[in-house]
DNA sequence: AACCCGGGGAA
DNA sequence: TTCCCAGGGTT
C-alpha cells in the first residue's frame, strides 16, 4: 500500500484537530456547506500580523460586531477605528485597514478580489497576507509562508540557512507541498501545527503527524531551528509624561500624536521627545504650562520595536483658578478614558500619575 | 537593502 | 524579570 502525502498526513490530522477561531469555518461546517466570509478572513489575518491569536480574539469581535461588513467599515470615521485598534499595535495597520476598506468599497464594489496579486495592490496587504486571504478566503493555490510555516518546514527539510536569506527556500519548499484539493485548509493546518505542536521551544515531537517524515524530529536539533540572523540590541530611551488633573471632575489633559511615525494618529499625555540623552532632572522644564508638577514615585518602562523607553511621570491637580487655557488637545472625563484611543504605553503613564508603588 | 513600526505570553 | 515571537510600509 502506497504510503499517504505529507498534505494527506496532515490534512488528517487537520480534520482532527483543527483549532476553533471566531474566523474560521470548520471543515465540518465547510462539509456542510458553509463557506468563510473574505472580509473576516482579511481583518484576523491583518489582526494576527505580528500578533497572537490570544491577544487578537476580543478586538476581532468588537470590530465584526461594530462593522460586520467592509462597507461598513469603509463608511466608518478613522478616529472610532483608532480608538477599536487602540492596545493592539503596529498602529499604521489600523490605519491602512481603514483605506483597504475604503478601496475594496468605492473600487470593488464591497467584495475583496480573490486573486493574489490583486489582493497585493490593497493597502496593507503584502505576501503574506495575500497568499492567506487567496487560499483561506477563496481555496486558490497560494504558498502561505509566516513565522509559523517557517519554523515548520525549516524544521521538516532541515534548512540550516539562517533567516531571512532561507525564505525562497522556504517558498518553495510550501509552493511544493500544498496540494491543489484544500489549499486553504492545508495553510491553516500548517500554521495550526506551528502555534500547537512545532512550537519555538520544546516541540511535542511525539504527537506531530508528520513525525515519520521530519528531518529533525524528536532531535535537539529541532529546537535550533530556524536559525536567524543577530539582532542588534535596543538602545534605551529617556522622557518624561505630565499628567494634569482637573480636581472638580478628575478629568486629565491629553493631545493627539502626528498622524504619522510612533503611535501615528494616537492619544497621548503631553510629554517631552523620547531620547537616549535626556535627563529626568531637566523635566519639569518642558512642562507644556507652569504648574505644581510632582514627580510620581514609579517609573513607566515600556518596549517598542526597537528601543525601550523608561519614562518619568509627573501630575499636577489644577483647580479652576490654576487650570490653563488650552492650545490644543482636550480634557478626557474618568467616564470616557477608557474609550480613548490610548497604546499601552500612554495607559501605564496614567497609572503611575495614580497609583502608588504596591510593596 | 535598511530601517521604521507595539505588545503580550512563556520561560 | 528577561526572552522570544511575528508582516508590511517607507525610504
Amino acid at each position: 500500500m502506497a504510503s499517504a502525502s505529507p498534505s494527506r498526513l496532515l490534512l488528517d490530522w487537520y480534520d482532527r484537530h483543527a483549532r476553533r477561531l471566531p474566523w474560521r469555518v470548520s471543515p465540518e461546517d465547510r462539509l456542510l456547506g458553509e463557506v468563510p466570509d473574505p472580509y473576516r478572513i482579511w481583518l484576523s489575518e491583518v489582526m494576527l500580523q505580528q500578533t497572537t491569536v490570544a491577544a487578537v480574539k476580543d478586538y476581532f469581535t468588537k470590530f465584526t460586531r461594530s462593522w460586520p461588513t467592509v462597507t461598513d467599515l469603509a463608511a466608518a470615521a478613522e478616529e472610532d477605528v483608532m480608538k477599536a485598534w487602540a492596545g493592539l499595535g503596529y498602529y499604521s495597520r489600523a490605519r491602512n485597514l481603514k483605506k483597504c476598506a475604503e478601496t475594496v468599497a468605492r473600487d470593488h464594489d464591497g467584495r475583496f478580489p480573490e486573486d493574489e496579486d490583486a489582493l497585493l495592490k490593497l493597502p496593507g496587504i503584502g505576501p503574506y497576507t495575500a497568499a492567506a486571504i487567496a487560499t483561506i478566503a477563496f481555496d486558490r493555490h497560494a504558498a502561505v509562508v509566516d513565522g509559523n510555516v517557517e519554523r515548520v518546514l525549516t524544521r521538516l527539510f532541515q534548512i540550516e540557512t539562517p533567516l531571512p536569506d532561507a525564505k525562497p527556500e522556504i517558498k518553495a519548499k510550501m509552493a511544493g507541498l500544498t496540494p491543489d484539493q484544500r489549499p486553504g485548509d492545508f495553510a491553516q493546518a500548517v500554521m495550526d501545527l506551528g502555534a500547537t505542536i512545532c512550537t519555538p521551544r520544546r516541540p511535542a515531537c511525539a504527537l506531530c503527524p508528520w513525525r515519520s517524515i521530519c528531518k529533525v524530529q524528536s532531535s535537539s536539533l529541532a529546537e535550533t531551528l530556524p536559525r536567524k540572523a543577530p539582532k542588534k540590541e535596543k538602545p534605551t530611551r529617556f522622557g518624561a509624561a505630565f499628567v494634569a488633573v482637573d480636581t472638580a471632575t478628575g478629568a486629565v489633559l491629553l493631545r493627539r500624536r502626528p498622524p504619522r511615525g510612533l503611535l501615528g494618529g494616537m492619544t497621548e499625555v503631553p510629554g517631552t521627545e523620547w531620547a537616549e540623552d535626556f535627563s529626568p532632572e531637566a523635566a519639569p522644564d518642558f512642562a507644556p504650562f507652569p504648574a505644581d508638577w510632582r514627580q510620581r514615585p514609579v517609573e513607566v518602562k515600556h518596549t517598542f520595536t526597537h528601543f525601550h523607553l523608561r519614562l518619568t511621570v509627573y501630575r499636577a491637580d489644577l483647580t479652576a483658578d490654576t487650570t490653563p487655557l488650552l492650545d490644543g488637545g482636550w480634557w478626557s472625563a474618568p467616564e470616557v478614558i477608557e474609550t480613548e484611543a490610548l497604546p499601552t504605553v500612554m495607559k501605564k503613564a496614567l497609572a503611575a500619575a495614580f497609583e502608588s508603588p504596591r510593596k
